[in-house]
DNA sequence: GCCAACGTTGGC
DNA sequence: GCCAACGTTGGC
C-alpha cells in the first residue's frame, strides 16, 4: 500500500464535500499538472491511503485520511466544456489528465496543522514533500514512516 | 492583497 | 533549446 497527501481548496472542495457526497465518495478531479497527473495515473493504486490536506484556507492542514477506491483513470472533466477545468486540447482517444476516486475513511476531530507538521520539519518530517521549499504540487507521497507519526500527531492533538 | 516560487508558453 | 514573460499556487 502507498501513502499519499493530496491538496484541496475547502473552499471548492474540503473534507466536509467529501463527507456529505454519495457513499463519501468522489473523483479527485481537476489536476492539471504533469508530475501529479503522472502519480495518479501510475502510482496510485486501489487501497492507498492518503492525508486531505486543506490549502489557502485560514487553518492549512491535513484534516483526515482517505482511501483510493478506483486508481487512475480519465478525468472526465477535461471533457465537459461547462467545466472550468475543461481542456480542449485534450484527445479522448489519448487522454491528458487523470483522475482516482477516493473515499473518506477519517476525519480528525482537530486537524494537523501545517504549523504543527513544520515543527517536526528538521525532524521525522525532514523529508517530507508538502515541506520542501516552494512546493505547489497537489498530489505527493508519503513515506510510511512520515504517515504513522503524522497519524500520532493527529491522535495527540485530539486529546489536547 | 502581497509576494515568492514554480510551471507553462511562445518567440527566436 | 533558450529564456523572458506570464499565470498559478499558496502561505501569510
Amino acid at each position: 500500500m502507498n501513502y499519499w497527501l493530496m491538496k484541496s481548496e475547502p473552499q471548492t472542495f474540503g473534507i466536509d464535500h467529501l463527507a456529505r457526497a454519495a457513499r463519501q465518495t468522489a473523483g479527485w478531479d481537476g489536476v492539471r499538472n504533469y508530475q501529479a497527473r503522472n502519480m495518479l495515473r501510475d502510482g496510485f493504486r486501489a487501497g492507498d491511503h492518503a492525508f486531505f490536506y486543506h490549502s489557502s484556507c485560514p487553518e492549512p492542514g491535513i484534516y483526515g485520511v482517505i482511501e483510493v477506491v478506483r486508481a487512475g483513470h480519465p478525468d472526465p472533466t477535461q471533457f465537459d466544456r461547462g467545466s472550468a477545468h475543461y481542456d480542449a486540447d485534450s484527445d479522448p482517444s489519448d487522454p491528458r489528465w487523470y483522475q482516482v476516486e477516493v473515499r473518506l475513511l477519517t476525519r480528525f476531530s482537530h486537524p494537523v496543522t501545517l504549523a504543527t507538521l513544520r515543527e517536526h520539519a528538521q525532524g521525522a518530517l525532514r523529508d517530507l514533500a508538502l515541506l520542501r521549499r516552494g512546493n505547489r504540487l497537489s498530489v505527493m507521497p508519503v513515506g510510511a514512516g512520515e504517515w504513522k507519526f503524522i497519524l500520532r500527531l493527529a491522535r495527540d492533538s485530539r486529546s489536547s
